[in-house]
DNA sequence: GCAATACTTAGCGATATTGCTAAGTATATG
DNA sequence: CATATACTTAGCAATATCGCTAAGTATTGC
């Protein structure tokens, strides 16, 4: 039975989400930030490359919602919006884990 | 505090499952095959792409591990080999949900 | 063996992603 | 106002992804 319409807007939605945490990069900021609020150059300092790019990563993720920005001074605090993304990426701990045997 | 590179090992890792599945088509071969074991021509004909689309898609899901594949006579037959990927998705539902606001 | 069916692999063009550097914006400070 | 700091945006090159068509492989059936 062919797939309904309905179903591929579902699929891209989700696909659309897991697009934006599919990058190793992304992953450790999500992380760092279900830790508390950062800066991004406290995050570019820990994640080692230039601060155009973390900012281009987290331009990623705020625009599909899972993060949030806050300007204070000269600098712009990120934080998690959607903390049930860790829950997700715990699930996920377990399933790849299981494929690297 | 910089990333360590166990750290870095284990981002890579899950960004390579969660590239894998970051795919309108391969969530939605994902959720077939949690209904049982399909066959590439079957998937192809519900999909509606090419049959070397869809097999691409398929090997690249095999490759990560999600799914395993069997031969009989001239079709493949594909299973859903990691069924907490079933689960995982199940909590990107609730995630993504309350994105789309 | 020959043709047909079911699939995979290879190769192509279009498009997206990722990192960089350079340039722009905004806020604090002397 | 001028400079410095923190960040974003733009533009570029390298690479990856995605769909297609064409060609290759393997099994079935005559």
């Amino acid at each position: 039975m062919r797939m309904t319409a309905a179903a591929k807007a579902r699929f891209k939605s989700q696909a659309r989400v897991l697009k934006a945490l599919a990058h190793p990069t992304r992953l450790f900021i999500i992380e760092e930030l279900s830790r508390g609020e950062r800066c991004v150059c406290e995050l570019t300092e820990m994640i080692g490359v230039e601060m155009p790019t973390v900012s281009r990563h987290l331009s990623l993720l705020k625009n599909v919602g899972i993060i949030e920005d806050e300007k204070r001074g000269t600098q712009v605090f990120y934080r998690l919006m959607a903390p049930c993304v860790m829950k997700f990426l715990g699930c996920l701990g377990g399933v790849e884990a299981s494929f690297r045997k």
